[in-house]
RNA sequence: GGACCGGUAGUUCAGUUUGGUUAGAACGCCGCCCUGUCACGGCGGAGGUCGCGAGUUCGAGUCUCGUCCGGUCCGCCA
């Protein structure tokens, strides 16, 4: 005895004159007073269902139903009659002639429509996301996302990879990001904190002897949220003892294509290598999209000895940089669209957008059009278009100062020019960026590791000298500009850590004190090991063609961090508090 | 912490620039009609704390200030 003896989506002419029963919900109804359609929903898909009024008992009840009522019905698939078949539905072949019809729930009318043709907004959705899975575009996603977690597992396991768990409740790490942080019933005062990866762990899994590992894991960083950022997400976490960077991601370049390919039927073709240097200087981004054919033009010898200060300065200032970015056919932008870039460079901090419109090359000078020309000698511009190799149509952007500002502003403007006039010349296109530096000094002058403290440098010679010469042995692999996810070769060497460590400032007590285990472990004949992890949500966000990484993930938190389906977080009671020695002091009063 | 966009019927949105009679549309909902539709169709109807709070004004959806919520981005975060 079951619900049902078959799945709509699974009817077809074979079942014709059979007696077959359905369940499922009505995905819509159509009442002609004489006979009643439903279309009825499961998971396989939809099966139109008829009522007609012969059978009065169940055609009386069909006539009560109303949307996403859940139903149960029995009776004989026919082919449809000749001119009613529905060539949009793999179904459309045939019908359910229903003469038993069953409610198994009703339900009262929905906040907002599940059909494809209408848009709802966020804060509806999630209020409701339970009804917001329902709609196809979720329910396609997370299918995906079992199937191409499923096809990475057989992958890794083929491999010979062990899957692991690690502790969600652990302590804090430094790497970098705010912990999310849990209070200790029984050491009072004392504090969990929530993995913000598996770093240390896997590491230590290492000096474990299990070689390949590997894990799905649940990841934590109370930070700012973005489109691509949440607090909790999932990263595929692995790492392998005795290899090198190079066979890590041959690994990863295997894996990534075979999922693609197995997944959404798509050739991801040769994973290009890129140098962190390289990258940055072609397109100012350590994750580059490489479906944009613009590339920047290093101009900044042009200007050493221009009259011209806004070039001249940073042309002569070693921490700057001048790029040009040739837009072709770019020339058709209009005014109001270049001010709009102009204030969109502003948000990284650029001063203002130079540009030169190139209408005519054949009419020198007077064939160009640009409010800097008159600041520029004529040699130098004639220089400019050459090395430019510039078209009649194009329009160059100009980005001069800082060159983390030049880089940040300049990219993305090349990604938003790209948008703008759909100049993306692929769908797909993966690389890995190698050769990261070790360090970078931050706002207040500290020295902080570009990737986190436990990378490998390439090779210590210059590491005390000048550490920002020094190159870890980390890659990234960036897919369509989203960095998909990166990993390195690890220190597993302790004196080799501890140097790294006390120029990041961090001395051998707090170390010990922070991750001593780790320490340990390296202490203790942990072989050479290097992994990686892949952002599994911005993974799915990118083969789902999605905006937001919200998407990909079943229960998503708003921006500001809050679930409005659960209405999490909530208040603890007293009890609660008063058993963790907690007090709350809130400011309630702060506005008056 | 900051910038910007949005919040009006169950939903999606118009109305806000230029304050003024009873705040509209579409879809959905309810009722009636309809035996071949498939985003069925026809007729009729109900449905509003214009996010919230102050202020300006004879009068506020519309103007000002504050605040909350959603989103995009910067900072933050690998």
């Amino acid at each position: 005895m079951s619900f049902r003896s078959i799945s709509c989506g699974f009817v077809n002419e074979d079942h014709i004159d059979q007696e077959i029963e359905v369940a499922g919900w009505i995905h819509r109804r159509r009442d002609h007073g004489g006979v009643i359609f439903f279309d009825l929903r499961d998971s396989s898909g939809l099966l139109q269902v008829v009522y007609n009024p012969e059978d009065n008992e169940a055609f009386s009840i069909a006539e009560g139903c109303r949307n996403e009522f859940v139903i149960r019905a029995k009776g004989i698939v026919r082919k449809r009659p000749e001119g009613t078949v529905n060539k949009g539905l793999p179904t459309g072949m045939v019908e359910l002639n229903s003469s038993v019809l069953e409610i198994l729930n009703p339900s009262k009318p929905l906040p907002f429509s599940l059909d494809e043709h209408t848009s709802v907004g966020e804060e509806t959705r999630l209020k409701y996301r339970f009804l917001d899975l329902r709609r196809e575009e979720m329910q396609r996603n997370l299918r995906l996302r079992s199937k191409v977690s499923q096809e990475i597992r057989k992958f890794l396991e083929k491999n010979e990879f062990l899957e692991i768990e690690t502790p969600i409740l652990t302590k804090a790490t430094p790497e970098g990001a705010r912990d999310y942080i849990v209070p200790s019933r029984t050491y009072p005062g004392s504090f969990f904190a929530l993995p913000q990866s598996p770093q240390l762990f896997k590491q230590t899994l290492m000096a474990s002897g299990f070689e390949k590992y590997y894990q799905f894991a649940k990841c934590f960083r109370d930070e700012d949220l973005r489109a691509d950022r949440q607090p909790e997400f999932t990263q595929l976490d692995l790492e392998c003892s005795f290899v090198t960077s190079q066979d890590i991601m041959d690994l990863i370049t295997e894996m990534i294509r075979k999922v693609f390919k197995k997944a959404i039927d798509v050739d991801l073709g040769d994973f290009p290598v890129l140098t962190y240097e390289e990258a940055i200087k072609k397109y100012g981004s350590d994750k580059p999209d490489l479906r944009n054919p613009l590339q920047f033009v290093e101009v900044k010898e042009l200007f050493t000895d221009s009259d011209f200060k806004v070039f001249s300065d940073p042309a002569n200032s070693e921490d700057s940089r001048i790029a040009a970015l040739r837009v072709p056919n770019g020339e058709k932008l209009t005014r109001k669209q270049i001010d709009d870039y102009t204030n969109f460079v502003g948000q990284f901090g650029a001063k203002g957008l130079a540009y030169i419109r190139i209408i005519d090359l054949s009419s020198g000078k007077e064939g160009l059009q640009s409010p800097i020309l008159k600041f520029i000698d004529d040699q130098i511009i004639e220089e400019l278009l050459t090395k430019l190799e510039c078209q009649n149509g194009d329009i160059i952007f100009f980005g001069a100062g800082k060159k983390n500002v030049v880089n940040e502003s300049l990219s993305s403007l090349r990604d938003l020019v790209a948008s703008d006039l759909d100049l993306l010349n692929k769908d797909w296109a993966p690389c890995w960026i190698v050769d990261f530096p070790m360090f970078e000094y931050n706002k207040s002058g500290e020295l902080t590791p570009l990737h986190h403290p436990f990378t490998s440098p390439t090779s210590l010679d210059d590491i005390e000298k000048d550490p920002t010469r020094t190159l870890s042995d980390a890659y990234d692999v960036v897919l369509n500009g989203t960095e998909l996810g990166g990993g390195s070769v690890r220190i597993h060497e302790s004196e080799i850590l501890y140097k790294v460590l006390s120029l990041l400032g961090i001395e051998q007590k707090e170390a010990q004190e922070k991750f001593g285990f780790l320490l340990s472990a390296l202490e203790h004949g942990c072989p050479p090991h290097a992994g990686l992890a892949i952002g599994f949500d911005r993974m799915i966000m990118l083969m789902t063609n999605s905006d937001s990484i919200r998407d990909s993930i079943a229960f998503p938190k708003t921006q500001s961090a809050s679930c409005l389906l659960t209405e999490a977080p909530g208040s603890a009671s007293i009890e609660q508090l008063d058993e963790l020695n907690i007090s709350i002091d809130i400011d309630t009063e702060e506005e008056m």
